[in-house]
DNA sequence: CCAATTTTTGACCGTTTGGTAAACGATTGC
DNA sequence: GCAATCGTTTACCAAACGGTCAAAAATTGG
């Protein structure tokens, strides 16, 4: 009997898992925790209430799941982030690699969003171990550009604050962006957020 | 036997009725509607369940006064923004009160960002009828700042976009920026934005 | 003061919630 | 082929949910 993953996974196992996580993304990213139900998420992923309780412990349990594996992912365009001959560009790079990401994980997004938006009760550890110690050393590595006269002079924090506020945007605030501009001019997006960041950090 | 507000409130019925509206706000920019419950805003009004339905109709009812009295406040700064001979002050001054309200009313940012997220199934309307003409109107206004080559030039979509994104993340992720660079450095955040939109928008 | 009205409350109802028990199929290993 | 395991479902909880109702308390107007 799984619902802890002590033992080898089987196939059906492995795939039973994955479409649960899934439709729970689907669910939670919409409703947050709270407004999330084990029905819905039956449901969306076609399995019975009890076969999902099979795999996983509970509520709680599919949540925490989703949660531990999204900040790796959320995370990984800021690990590349590494001193160069050219920062501008390593910036540019991260802030196309984010909005990228928004525009294919909005899911993932809203999840994160909504997570944070609630006071982050369930990530404040995550956020204490996981993000604080990388968002430090990028800043240490971006002030250190500052420093050089490389990029112009800017927070460092409030920088990559300013950059995830801008993409993730793009993502969590579907809904109001497409009644204004319509979903359909990433083009116009790209160019805005390019010429915004470019022109903060020319010196 | 109110619940609609039919006649002239009594004192007391605006008194509760603000009560249960502030205890509201509270329970449902955290929890989401369908998260909240009524019995939370009860205990958070310090009333009982029934005398909160004295003065209203339903959960629905309480979530949807909120919304409405909520979208007047939030584009006044926006409406404020009218034709003048320096066009990149009239914008900074909309950034700098947008800001500012951010940190004044962080629980109606993040109602009105949850109710996005969401996908604004309770705002669709509000968006389109309310917001939709505001922005277009200001996005002409912008363009004919451009056009003239008074300010530099921007979509002004994506401008405005960017001027909530940037500035509604204060609010909306304020566990986040708490943990990263603590909340206290709010003269630090008001440089950076000044800094970003300044650059951006200067010939 | 008292009667009419307004406000508050405790008890309750039908439904939905997260979760469980046990029996029922399906697979697998030998 | 067959027992042992794995996977699924039906039926069911107890608690929490949004909401109702009638009676009690408090307020108001004369």
């Amino acid at each position: 009997m799984p619902a802890d993953t002590a033992k080898k996974p089987s196939r059906i196992q492995l795939k039973n898992r994955g479409i649960i996580l899934d439709a729970a993304l689907d669910v939670f990213s919409t409703h947050g925790f709270r407004g999330a139900t084990l029905d819905q998420i039956a449901e969306a992923a076609g399995l019975s209430k009890p076969n999902i309780l099979y795999y996983f412990g509970g509520k709680d349990d599919i949540h925490r799941t989703l949660l531990n594996a999204l900040l790796d992912v959320w995370l990984a365009p800021l690990v590349e982030m590494t001193d160069t001959d050219d920062p501008l560009d390593a910036i540019m790079d991260y802030v196309h690699r984010k909005l990228e990401m928004s525009w294919e994980m909005p899911r993932e997004s809203r999840l994160f969003a909504g997570e944070v938006i609630r006071g982050a009760p369930r990530m404040a550890t995550d956020l204490e171990t996981g993000l604080k110690p990388l968002f430090d050393e990028k800043c240490a590595l971006i002030q250190r550009w500052v420093d050089d006269g490389r990029i112009a002079q800017v927070s460092p924090a409030h920088l990559i604050m300013s950059i995830w506020a801008v993409t993730q945007h793009y993502a969590d605030f579907e809904a109001q962006v497409g009644v204004l501009v319509g979903s359909g001019s990433q083009d116009d997006a790209r160019a805005h957020v390019d010429a915004m960041f470019r022109s903060l950090l020319t010196p």
